[in-house]
DNA sequence: GGCCGCATGTAACGGGTTACATGATTAC
DNA sequence: GTAATCATGTAACCCGTTACATGCGGCC
């Protein structure tokens, strides 16, 4: 079976959130769900187009400056469906860094630290950008959606724990070694 | 500046590091490097033309059953600047997972639990075989090649373990919930 | 003879990125 | 007035996936 392309999915879920416009739903991906996704307008605007055609959405001509959506019951019913549809296998996340590392015998040992440790340095960033993230859903009212945002948030915070200490570790196994 | 494509230099790295043929590079990415790269031959056979045409590469024509190619001067050169660059940014890896899970008010909590459990054991089966991969390398007489290699291993096990201990922090906070 | 694995390749397709174009409104 | 932000959209391009085609050699 072909696979299923999730842009259409990620504009359903978003609308059924209360997200309406093209606008805003890119705005609330790059904000809120960007440790784990990301979309551009000019996937945003012809699939909203192609939802349209199919019945999955509806525009609300709401006059205004923006163009607004609301999600049809066909449209919710895909999404449902969507979701509830388990994800069968890991994908394999091509890593330039680690494709480097791999060839890394071709620099010298101080080189490849200096990259380690400037990986480091954004991973440290994005923990800290988590650490504030949180503090926001947390300072919200409690919605039923918080608990879910917070467990994305949670992965995103181990994972990146944990290859910080791996950038520490190699750090070390590389200064162990003999200067190539 | 234009992002470099990778292909070329999964291509020119493999081939310093040994591998002569198209056949054999996907073979060796599909078997080593599957926890961080892949390819298709759809990939591999053209780039190896175009690679050709730009004079980083030239074919071997052993005159066997397979094309072989080596590196030119040209070509190592480039292989050594493009290690040597830094990797500027974080990329933002689509999750499918993720993204369901940020909507998952629109399952049950069963649903959500089942998939995180199923997903739990995809990453226990990863973890297995990166402990055999790892055994194969150690086996091996050391080359200064197996460093890096143990490197790229260890981070892919230190991400998979924390994501397994997601998994199952996880699974507990959805069970401490009511059931929706 | 037929099947399987090796080996090389091409073409169609799908999807994402980027650059570009347009117009409205707000800010200084 | 002009720069920035909001807002919608299109088209070219790049890259990766998939399916298909071909031919060779070995095995049962």
């Amino acid at each position: 079976m072909p696979k299923e392309n999730m842009t259409r999915y990620a504009i359903l879920g978003l609308l059924a959130s209360g997200c309406t416009s093209g606008y805003e739903m890119k705005h609330t991906i790059d904000t809120s769900l960007n440790h784990f996704w990301k979309i551009s307008f000019g996937q945003v605007y012809p699939m909203l187009k192609t939802l349209a055609q199919e019945g999955l959405i509806e525009e609300t001509s709401e006059g205004d400056d923006r163009k607004t959506f609301i999600l049809t019951p066909d449209g919710e019913a895909d999404l449902r469906r969507w979701v509830e549809e388990p994800t069968t296998e890991l994908p394999v996340q091509r890593n330039e860094l680690l494709l480097k590392l791999y060839f890394a015998r071709h620099e010298s040992k101080e080189t490849t630290i200096q990259k380690i440790d400037q990986h480091a340095v954004l991973l440290r960033e994005r923990l800290e950008m988590y650490h504030m993230i949180e503090q926001t859903i947390r300072a919200y009212p409690e919605t039923n959606e918080a608990m879910y945002w917070l467990l994305t948030l949670d992965y995103g915070k181990r994972k990146t724990q944990a290859l910080l200490e791996w950038c520490e570790a190699s750090v070390q196994t590389l200064e162990g070694g003999n200067s190539s």
